[in-house]
DNA sequence: GTTACAAGGTCAGGGAAGGTCAAACTTCAG
DNA sequence: CTGAAGTTTGACCTTCCCTGACCTTGTAAC
């Protein structure tokens, strides 16, 4: 059931893969004409698809000769997951950036399906749904119980 | 007497028996209209009949092209998970059987070392300390956790 | 420099799904 | 006959996708 993002999505996956530099240069209008689209869904794809969580970074010229260029990130190392944390709970803990981020480790095979799934229910809000006061704290609880998961699948080595 | 929920029910379950990759998906507009019913019908029969405890597990998306997703699983696991946890939670949950339960989990080779531990860090009082009222609350809110987190481990399977 | 053009960026809005909830209706056991 | 449980419906909500109008920035020709 896949929609013309996830085609998209896929695309721009392969010539990624395929490249031996660690980025592909894409031209944003070329690239809408070959979907059949407008030149803005790619920039929807792109922010719904390729976020620094999930391990891209973008970066584009305007102008003539403009360009969009999508760099994958090295796999994830261990000591970097401090640093990605602080971004992820840098001003309120945001668990949709959390599951971006577990999203990327199961691709990274450094996260299991089944520990992503478990890592994931302790983000779900309605699971703290009348037990705890504010949506501070409930996020706050959620930031440690996070960190603290990571922390154990950093320390068993499966 | 069979009603209409019994139907979609029987044609969802022989769809499921045809399919040869252990899950169908299907769009809740388009069943609805199939047996004239409003889509939120659909609805009432997954959660009434494809339930984790039935053997099944259902996810969807949102959206243009949206779809749900129904696997058929092996209820077993469940079962006896959900047996033991009715114990554990007798009174008042009591993390630390939850931790011996993991442990044998761990044993019998049904949760890897790392699941446990990530589980594990979820019991540990001291993450909820200042973030929740109540001892009651507490156990309340690692009750539902560990539940989540099992059933993750047995969603994770798919 | 100024101007024309050629990129890419942003944002709001509409539409296409699926989700939730409560009210109304039916069925069934006692 | 009555109350509880199960079923059906519709109103309203959230999420995700896609488009188009309008904006900003770089390049090149004059």
């Amino acid at each position: 059931m896949a929609n013309l993002s996830d085609f998209i999505e896929e695309h721009l996956k392969r010539l990624l893969a395929l490249s031996s530099r660690g980025y592909i240069e894409i031209q944003r209008r070329e690239l809408s004409r070959k979907f059949t689209c407008v030149p803005s869904q790619i920039n929807y794809v792109l922010s719904s698809r390729f976020t620094l969580e999930r391990g891209y970074l973008v970066e584009s010229r305007r102008g003539g000769r403009g360009f969009i260029r999508i760099y994958r990130i090295d796999p994830m190392q261990f000591r970097s997951w401090d640093g990605i944390l602080q971004k992820i709970a840098g001003v309120e803990f945001e668990p949709a950036k959390a599951v971006q981020f577990l999203k990327r480790g199961c691709e990274e095979r450094i996260v299991s399906r089944r520990e992503a799934q478990i890592v994931e229910a302790l983000l779900r809000d309605d699971h703290y749904a009348g037990l705890i006061a504010g949506r501070q704290e409930l996020r706050e609880l959620q930031k440690k119980l996070f960190k603290a998961a990571l922390e154990a699948i950093l320390k068993g080595n499966h």
